[in-house]
DNA sequence: ACAAAATTGCGACATATTTGCAAAAATAAT
DNA sequence: ATTATTTTTGCAAATATGTCGCAATTTTGT
């Protein structure tokens, strides 16, 4: 099933409007795999900053987007609907966020530590911090 | 070794001065467990909003003081050297921050996903999201 | 107690995010 | 296809968060 489709089935589903805004945001983020909330709002052109951060939030609760930790900022990204699930490491010399490949035991590992505490877990975010392997030198 | 004793030391091994200000951040996060920086600033009456903004950064950059992520904010903790390495989990209905017990086996599985991909670990973080237990009903 | 060095407070600025509300667009009904 | 209803947008202003230069104050070393 091709994303477009799945974009209007989510937004359809959840009893949302499908508009010029919300495709221009989520084209944005097809393109460039993630985006800073100042980027998308670049990106997005002609559409005023305040609708932008309302959809980024529908978004997000739709599961369309999320929001990937770098640095003490964030990075916005398409969600596990149409990509993966997977974690980044951030480079905090040159600042880049690489993306790290499944790693299904990490998974099975977090969710017995969310049981250990009796926590409901619905989703997590992991991190990792340092040099990636270009500015190690 | 009392935690005061620490600040100190680690303070004047990286010759910097032992100040108000200083004290009064470290108090603030030593009697609060973690706190954001607007309660960090609150707890800190008198002292000056850009004074604790550079004293958190000179602290984090000690070992001082840890950002831990809270959603797409962050929370300022007391570092290791006063606290035992730990990740948290955050309850997306009461907002509580909870911290997890230590867990080594999950240390040794991030460095070996680093490593993978020629990536230098210095630090991570790793959150977990969902419904803390009272907020299971 | 003094001089040198480090730190603070202030006020202004820059950037990020949120909000209320009237106008415009999208959806549903006829 | 047109109209009525509901949702969404744009705007402008408010709030929040973070940063900066510099004179005044505090701390440190002697």
């Amino acid at each position: 099933m091709n994303t477009q489709r799945i974009l209007e089935d989510t937004l359809r589903t959840a009893r949302q409007s499908m508009t010029t805004p919300r495709q221009a945001v989520f084209d944005a983020l097809q393109h460039h795999r993630s985006l800073t909330m100042r980027e998308l709002v670049m990106a997005c052109a002609h559409i005023n900053r305040a609708t932008i951060y309302r959809n980024v939030e529908l978004f997000e609760q739709l599961g369309i987007v999320t929001r990937i930790p770098n640095g003490w900022k964030y990075r916005l990204e398409l969600g596990e609907k149409f990509l993966d699930h997977h974690h980044h490491a951030t480079c905090h010399n040159c600042g880049a966020s690489i993306a790290l490949p499944e790693d299904p035991s990490l998974e099975l590992h977090l969710n017995e530590l969310a049981s250990r505490k009796n926590f409901k877990l619905e989703s997590h975010q992991v991190e990792l911090l340092g040099l990636c392997y270009a500015c190690q030198t």
